[in-house]
DNA sequence: CGTCCACGTCTAC
DNA sequence: TAGACCTGGACGG
């Protein structure tokens, strides 16, 4: 579900939500309903995002804690009564402010996930194409005769040790635009066009300011529309395959074969 | 009813 | 390169 832009959304209504507000317990609620004892003193909450991953900065008096989440198929965050917190299902994480509200951290379905304190093992995700463009562009190029390269373009794509924030919907998208055979080597496409790289930024930041890709589950937090948002991206549109992943790639029907 | 599908990633054979 | 994770909506018989 959230890519790089819902991701960058909700960051953004996080704190939007946090600003000036004291919070005071911090509970992970899938492991019961009693907050976490060594982080019950008073803490802000701030966010920040690379590519798909959102990580909140609890700050203390005196320490600051990284909590690192990614949200998955179909995870969300809103700001609810605390006395009403238990009508939200599939809550991940839940911390109380001391005005009587509550950020939520909620998704079913392959939802999101969380570390508190630690990092996600696993591949590393690379630099995030909108807010350090430079070092995403470096990091793609100098490492072009990597072997994840020889894969087709449009599965090249998700891989987040070099395109960070890049999803299904935002691959199908970048490859339409771009106007390209899709099922070409990556590394040749990147090479003969490589304003593709400009497109891993600005495809998303488009995306962004259309408010997000409320394709299904996802629902941008600020309640805003998206009308533009289906017009414009290029998803459940023309012809499509499983890619190795069993994922589904959309494509212009001009590339068939 | 059943079957297929979904904006993602980790882990194990 | 599978399988695991894990819910619910759409659609067909």
């Amino acid at each position: 579900m959230p890519e790089l832009p819902e991701c960058r959304i909700m960051s953004d209504f996080i704190n939007h939500t946090c600003e000036n507000k004291n919070f005071e317990k911090i509970y992970r609620v899938e492991k019961g309903n009693q907050p976490i004892e060594y982080l019950s003193s008073k803490f802000s909450v701030s966010s920040d995002t690379n590519g798909k991953e959102i990580i909140l900065n609890l700050k203390f008096k005196e320490k600051s804690i990284p909590v690192y989440v990614f949200m998955g198929m179909n995870g969300n965050w809103k700001y609810v009564n605390t006395e009403n917190w238990n009508d939200t299902k599939y809550i991940r994480l839940r911390m109380d402010d001391e005005s009587g509200k509550s950020l939520l951290l909620y998704g079913g379905y392959m939802g999101p996930k969380y570390k508190i304190g630690e990092k996600f093992g696993g591949a590393k995700r690379g630099p995030d194409p909108t807010k350090n463009f430079n070092d995403f562009k470096d990091n793609i190029l100098s490492n072009l005769d990597k072997k994840d390269f020889d894969k087709p373009i449009y599965e090249a794509l998700l891989n987040q040790k070099y395109f960070n924030g890049i999803g299904n919907y935002l691959r199908s998208s970048i490859l339409y635009y771009l106007d390209e055979n899709p099922f070409q080597i990556a590394r040749e496409v990147i090479k003969n066009r490589p304003e593709i790289i400009n497109m891993c930024r600005d495809i998303p930041i488009k995306s962004y300011n259309l408010n997000g890709g409320q394709l299904k589950d996802w629902k941008n937090p600020f309640d805003t529309e998206s009308t533009d948002f289906k017009d414009w991206v290029y998803y459940q549109k023309g012809l499509s395959i499983k890619d190795s992943n069993n994922r589904t790639f959309w494509f212009h029907p001009k590339w068939k074969n």
